[in-house]
RNA sequence: GCUGCCGUAGCUCAGUGGUAGAGCACUCCCUUGGUAAGGGAGAGGUCGAAAGUUCAAUCCUUUCCGGCAGCACCA
């Protein structure tokens, strides 16, 4: 037997994973829960009878993990299924921090259901019913659940490819069909999981068939990393957007718009310098950004295909004359459309049009989510009109040139946000698509060699892609560690010519361009709401809506105050004046949270020596400054990054 | 859209088959106080909407609207 060190260990004859995790130490032997041998991982209880690589695994391994909370959705089941027999168990698998077990039952699972399915659990741990693994012939599994009212298991069962082995695990009086691997007994899972919540889930994934309760609950492998989730869970809900942006008066939402936002003044300053930061790093790389109309012609749409295909999500509204408009769910008809309004020649590629686009989406209600969902949203958008790539010419297409750039450029504007850590995943040919393999080839070799120039890590998203060509798609990571896709860059070699538009080239033909459909923020609704949890709210200067508050400490000082937030405002800096009738501690309380960076306190005496004292957000102590050095400090610390 | 839960003052929440309360926020008054809540008074609600049961509904029933969680969806 190998070992992950590259130790050997010899073994007379088969020997299961408990004898050699016995064999290496008795610390490893009580840790020991499975065993990983050439690559697949095992109960312990399985013979080893041929030469092998094998790893033990514990409970503190990702591995380990994974299998403690699937031991945790059978622990459940088999709790409900003493607790409810009439219940019948269909999937039950380890997620990211837990797990989740569907039933079919009639009767709705209730909070209190909930715990007295945790109170059992609990028990079954302590009962340390050893699990056993059996192999049993398809018919006589399929009779056996069947024969005991399973009957999602005996149909799943039925389509298990001929070839696979069937096993069944035992707990206690709990039979249920699985893959493995298991824990030896029960009493390993230990105490640290929770049951968290019920909700709906379609059997097999899909919304025809029969609706199923979802019972979720975490795990984890010592109560330590349990309490930690569940302060992670509550420091989300602390940092919830929907929390945050009615307290800090950025924005809310209404029955009388819904899946729209109301901007109230300070979130609109924040969409507006986010919107003119964007502007700014897309005019020094040549965009030109142009508007196009958010109403039209239903032509339009049926020649895009979207009448045809995704006619539901799109608002449609109608003119006096009878004509069909639709609300536009997109830009790039638009922007093809300006393309086109002009004979248009080689020389003017690559052609990059930008737009806020304002787009509107009829999304399902279920769907929406405070800002980061919704039914009107902002794009910051832009196609780029390529010349069409010469399959068979050297050196970079003007495709890949442009995806290189765009890479470099969004990397660049996610760091000015505070995101380092981005992965791509690109998106290849999907099984229905339009276009010739050669194309395709070319196209997904294009967008790899962009994002390795452009040195980042990516993975393989393989038949992800759109009909019309592959894409890349830009994942950042926030300060809870989520993740959210923002980012995208689509290869469209479609649309262009669907709509008729073309390019004199170099050899006084006609050509359909190729397009780059691309975005780096996606929604700046969404983005706005990813920012506000990412900083909890405490926004970095640059983008603070109120960066500084100007407070007196008395009325003598009120002039004053009032003179040193003019200067502020005279700088470009968004100062707020506080001359109420409050005490000073009263103030600080009180602009701290509302989470405003910088406050200016002033009195008789800064009144009298025309000076500030300056206070963080978050710091303690005080800075005393001359007005004049305060307002140039605090003008360059809240410049706009990477635009000067 | 589906399943479940929820809807009482701007916010957080009590409460009752006989038409409502607290804290914070808000307004006014007193207070001029040096870094996370000074004191007092006042105003504020068709109890999400409609229909039904009832002598009587904020409370019970139904439908609708909206919210939350998950699923499905996300060109």
């Amino acid at each position: 037997m190998t070992l992950p060190d590259g130790a050997i260990r010899e073994f007379a004859g088969p020997v299961t994973g408990a004898d050699i995790a016995g064999a290496i130490g008795p610390g490893l032997a009580k840790a020991a829960i499975a065993v990983c041998v050439d690559g697949q991982p095992r109960d312990l209880a399985t013979v080893i009878d041929h030469d092998a690589a094998v790893a033990i695994i514990t409970r503190d391994m990702p591995e380990g993990l994974e299998i403690l909370r699937h031991d945790a959705a059978h622990v459940m089941a088999e709790a409900v299924k003493e607790l409810y027999p009439e219940a019948e168990v269909t999937f039950g698998p380890a997620t990211e921090t837990g797990f989740y077990y569907d039933f079919a039952r009639a009767e709705p699972f209730t909070p209190e259901d909930l715990e007295r399915i945790e109170a059992r659990m609990r028990e079954i741990v302590r009962r340390d019913e050893p699990i056993t693994r059996e192999v049993w012939g398809r018919d006589a599994a399929i009779a056996f659940f069947a024969g005991i009212g399973e009957r999602y298991k005996a149909e799943y069962i039925g389509e298990i490819p001929e070839n696979e082995e069937i096993s069944l695990y035992r707990q206690g009086n709990f039979v249920d069909l699985c893959v493995g691997p298991h824990l030896p007994s029960t009493g390993y899972l230990g105490q640290a999981f929770k049951l968290m919540n019920v909700a709906g889930a379609y059997w097999r994934g899909d919304a025809k068939n029969a609706q199923l309760q979802r019972v979720y609950g975490t795990a984890w492998a010592s109560q330590k990393e349990l309490d930690q989730y569940l302060f992670r869970l509550e420091e989300a809900e602390r940092r919830d957007h929907r929390r945050l942006g009615r307290d800090l008066d950025l924005f809310h939402l209404g029955e009388e718009a819904v899946g729209s936002v109301f901007w109230h003044p300070k979130g609109w300053t924040l969409f507006r310098i986010i919107e003119n930061y964007i502007r700014s790093r897309l005019e020094r790389v040549g965009y030109h950004e142009v508007k196009g109309p958010l109403l039209l012609d239903r032509s339009l749409w049926e020649a895009t295909g979207h009448w045809e295909n995704f006619r539901e999500n799109m608002f449609i509204a109608e003119s006096r004359d009878e004509r069909v408009l639709a609300v536009k769910p997109m830009n790039c008809p638009g922007h093809v459309l300006i393309f086109r309004n002009r004979l248009r020649s080689y020389r003017e590629l690559p052609l990059r049009l930008a737009e806020f686009g304002s787009c509107h989406r009829n999304e399902p209600s279920g769907a929406l989510h405070g800002i980061m969902r919704v039914r009107g949203f902002t794009q910051d958008d832009a196609h780029i009109f390529c010349e069409r790539p010469d399959l068979h010419a050297e050196g970079n297409s003007q495709v890949k040139e442009e995806a290189i750039e765009f890479c470099n450029l969004l990397m660049s504007v996610y760091r000015d946000f505070g995101f380092e850590e981005v992965v791509v995943k690109l998106a290849t040919r999907p099984p229905q698509r339009m276009g010739g393999e050669v194309y395709w080839d070319l196209a997904e070799q294009d967008l790899e060699d962009a994002v390795k120039a452009a040195g980042l890590p990516y993975t393989l998203n393989p038949g992800e892609g759109a009909f019309y060509g592959p894409k890349l798609e830009f994942v950042l990571r926030d300060a809870l560690g989520r993740d959210w896709q923002c980012g995208t860059l689509q290869l469209d070699f479609q649309m262009p010519e669907r709509l008729g538009a073309s390019y004199v080239g170099e050899d006084g033909q006609r050509h359909a361009p190729y397009m780059l459909h691309r975005a780096i923020l996606g929604s700046i609704e969404r983005f706005i709401g990813i920012l506000i949890e990412h900083y909890a709210g405490r926004f970095p200067l640059w983008l603070a809506p109120v960066q500084i508050v100007v407070a007196s400490i008395t009325s003598d000082a009120a002039a004053y105050a009032a003179e040193v937030a003019s200067a502020c405002k005279a700088a470009g800096l968004r100062a707020l004046l506080d001359t109420s009738n409050e005490k000073i501690a009263y103030k600080v309380r009180e602009h701290s949270l509302a989470k405003i960076p910088i406050m200016l306190v002033v009195g008789r005496r800064e009144a009298a020596g025309r000076s500030v004292a300056l206070r963080r957000l978050g710091g303690n102590d005080q800075e005393a400054l001359a007005l004049a050095d305060a307002v140039a400090r605090l003008s360059q610390e809240a410049a706009m990054p990477s635009t000067t």
